[in-house]
DNA sequence: CGACTTGCGTCCGAAATCGGACAATCCATC
DNA sequence: GATGGATTGTCCGATTTCGGACGCAAGTCG
């Protein structure tokens, strides 16, 4: 199944079509880099693009009167585009770039076509979806459930599978945004992170220490999200 | 587009099918009630039928070790098994009637092979999807942006919206799962929201009074999945 | 190198929520 | 009209988080 396909394109929802499908898309991928802060997808605008994630984090933002929270986290296992897949031009929920990388994309009337044609593009795609509700119930759930490092440790880990080092480019401010908490609650929450030994703390930066330690901080609000992926997407 | 049917469906979904789409489900369709505490999708369990409820309300369940948060609420604006729609044959999440109702069930079966023939039928059901994502996202919002007034006065909204009178049947025990908060909890806030008359509190259910209140008490949480909603889906 | 911007550490009182327990009440049923 | 289970009301101390402010440190850039 496209053995060159794979050594090129690093998302994992392309890498699963088959050859024929992804032959279909190829010629309308166009690579883009996207870097910080980079507004993917703007509320109530019509979505002109699906980017299929090469590196690099985008997350979901629901838009408050006044900061911001995240509800989804997205890397080079999905895409940014949602609604298109679900027949849907625009939405409520902001997209921003969270993780400086790149994208391959493809216009919303070139993919509405395509899958036109051959609609088992849309198979891997609907799985990817599944996995990103899940994770989203998930966030729902630990918002509700567990306390500042708890939702810490699990957005460190979220961020990690997304990321290739264990160095996270991450300020506290952000983090304070992805946990829908005050900035000085995170600087504690870290410190107490740090404390056991997990993560080490440097300016702008988280480092993964212990990635146990980790998840099990983090409880059953990780792993089940990332666990239904696995059992859903499979990348040969 | 086939008046006859919308006298006897009441199901926003099924409704706005084109009467040859819905032709082609309507042998496959079978009358079901839905009684309290019915489980309509288990955990790690295969999926196998998709219900489009006509009426009462089933919720989505994040399943924790212990104590259950609810992360989505159905009605007959929508449909039981998502992860179906989505090419998904099981969900880590749970689905249970929390109000009691009726449903149209068709078999997983019956229904991909409906889609099969008429890809249209789809249409309508990703946009449902869509929707749910958005009222998913507002949720994970309101669980760490608002207190539990606020998320109290949002769940009764949303629970009014899918049920026809004013008085609805909810335990502070239920509310408070819905709710990710101890029962105490819901009591005091039951009582705030008595207290400047936007609901009466009676014995296993509760009354709005003033719509009005609980719509600003709820602030930006409620209403934005709702306008995607109506902006999306279009029941004629 | 020095000023400046950005990010981090820390402190405080106030408020919300927790955890757990127990009392009071309603209502169905016998 | 008494009994028992389910539902609601209440209380208390402990803990978490909030809101806001202020000072410090680390890079950056002229």
């Amino acid at each position: 199944m496209a053995l060159f396909q794979s050594s090129i394109v690093r998302n994992r929802l392309l890498s699963m079509l088959s050859q024929e499908d992804y032959a279909l898309l190829e010629p309308s991928l166009e690579r883009v880099s996207l870097p910080l802060q980079t507004v993917m997808i703007e509320t109530q605008q019509p979505i002109q693009h699906v980017t299929f994630l090469e590196s690099g984090i985008s997350s979901t933002i629901a838009n408050t009167d006044e900061g911001r929270i995240e509800i989804g986290l997205v890397g080079r296992e999905g895409l940014v585009g949602v609604p298109i897949i679900l027949g849907v031009d625009q939405t409520p929920h902001r997209c921003v770039v969270q993780g400086a990388g790149e994208g391959l994309r493809i216009s919303t009337v070139d993919l509405r076509a395509a899958i036109q044609a051959r609609p088992t593009i849309l198979q891997p795609l609907g799985l990817f979806v599944h996995t990103l509700m899940v994770q989203m119930g998930q966030t729902a759930y630990a918002n509700v459930a567990f306390d500042i490092e708890a939702r810490l440790a699990r957005w460190i880990l979220m961020t990690q599978d997304r990321t290739n080092g264990s160095d996270l480019v991450l300020t506290h401010e952000f983090l304070a945004a992805m946990l829908g908490t005050r900035r000085p609650g995170v600087t504690s929450a870290t410190h107490a992170l740090e404390g056991m030994g997990s993560i080490r703390n440097k300016r702008g930066r988280i480092e993964v220490r212990n990635r146990e330690m980790l998840l099990e901080l983090a409880g059953d609000a990780y792993q089940v999200a990332e666990d239904e992926y696995e059992r859903v997407i499979t990348t040969n």
